[in-house]
DNA sequence: TGTACATCAGTGAACGCGCGTTCACTGATGTAC
DNA sequence: TGTACATCAGTGAACGCGCGTTCACTGATGTAC
């Protein structure tokens, strides 16, 4: 895959990139995927998106705020996978539930790159607005979620949603981190990912009264 | 911290440093813990030790190398702390796995540069066999804790003790490097990282079975 | 419709700097006798 | 106990290289009239 002059609209040329805020995103995205959130400079990605090492300077301040730029554009479209994996709950909770795990482990698969600027960059969630904002978004669709799971408990055995959000979210990390990645620091798993965790859903569910009452 | 100069028994002095290689590691503790994993180069971390940009080279063949064996010991740090949180399983599995949680959890906090050497500097877990096997050494503390666990329940609905295991893992090491990092990278959190896995794995505990049959 | 001008996103040359790596060297240590 | 020698872990100078950043510049685009 080659991001180098022009972007998505394929029509610029010359002399003006037209598009190069776009294209440096891009190329930080394949340069993420062969050498790490940290494995490439902020000239590297100038030479990927065929432009001189003065041109990033124009659309950001350092490298920095350019990986930022990419953790934020992961969080945005990852928040609409999810919310596009939960369909409102349809056409239950739980089956919703589950579908929204398997978009979380195909995200940090099929984006490995994107994921990994989101949750391994090392700079802080908070360092921008903007981007603790499409954090905050991502979460908010696994936050729905939960309220939508307990409310079909019993109200008087019911689990804090926001606890189970939690809970949902350490896991799915942790299994994609850990088993899912789609780099070279994936563990080795006697199983798929997407087994694992959805057999943990379950035992989950089990364990705050969803199928029934224990004892 | 100033680990330059002498190692832990502190009497090297002059031209011979003496305990080079252990405190070339120390270094690349302390500058993983103010930059990140990727944050500084080997030539830091001679000057850190106190010593010229030649000599490394004496003890690790790059950068790689210095940070896989930071990763090394930290796994046989980490394995030996969760196995004796573990305690052969004192007084009773679920007591003692509760504890095991709980070093998982301080690790990743008071050894955050160590855990960020293990988890998140991109090096692959396999690219040293000696690193593979102190990792290895770590999950199989897990492993026979969750064996001990699964014991304890009626043999007809077991859970399978390798995915009581992975399950575990997976939440302890999401909620550690989203909630409890000792770093900038940590997200807010509405109670401790330890609340929230202690209640994670009562709720787990309950789905499989061990307070009571469901139903 | 044509022209003049303002704006802006790019260039390319320049700079100082520090890195990675090699090399012949040298000071310290251990040991054979 | 003393001496000669081998070994080894450091030094420091050297090199080429590419990075980050600034700068005056210039080509392209949009717009007022």
């Amino acid at each position: 895959m080659s991001w180098s002059k022009q972007g998505s609209g394929g029509k610029r040329r010359g002399y003006h990139h037209g598009n190069l805020k776009d294209a440096l995103v891009n190329a930080a995205l394949d340069l993420i995927s062969e050498r790490g959130p940290a494995g490439f400079t902020f000239a590297d990605a100038a030479r990927a998106a065929g432009v001189s090492a003065a041109a990033p300077y124009r659309h950001f301040r350092d490298r920095d705020e350019l990986v930022a730029e990419v953790a934020r554009r992961g969080f945005e479209q990852f928040a609409d996978k999810l919310r596009r994996a939960w369909d409102s709950g349809r056409p239950d909770p739980v089956n919703a539930f589950d579908r929204v795990g398997h978009a979380y482990l195909n995200f940090a698969r099929d984006e490995a790159a994107a994921y990994s600027a989101m949750f391994e960059s090392g700079l802080p969630p908070s360092s921008t607005r903007e981007l603790q904002q499409a954090a905050d978004k991502a979460f908010e669709v696994l936050k729905q979620a939960s309220e939508a799971l307990c409310a079909s408990l019993p109200a008087d055995e019911r689990a804090p949603p926001m606890m189970v959000a939690l809970h949902m979210w350490a896991m799915s990390h942790g299994i994609a981190s850990l088993f899912a990645r789609g780099d070279s620091g994936r563990r080795k798993l006697p199983m798929q990912p997407e087994q694992l965790l959805e057999a943990g859903f379950l035992v989950y569910l089990r364990g705050i009264g969803m199928f029934g009452k224990p004892k």
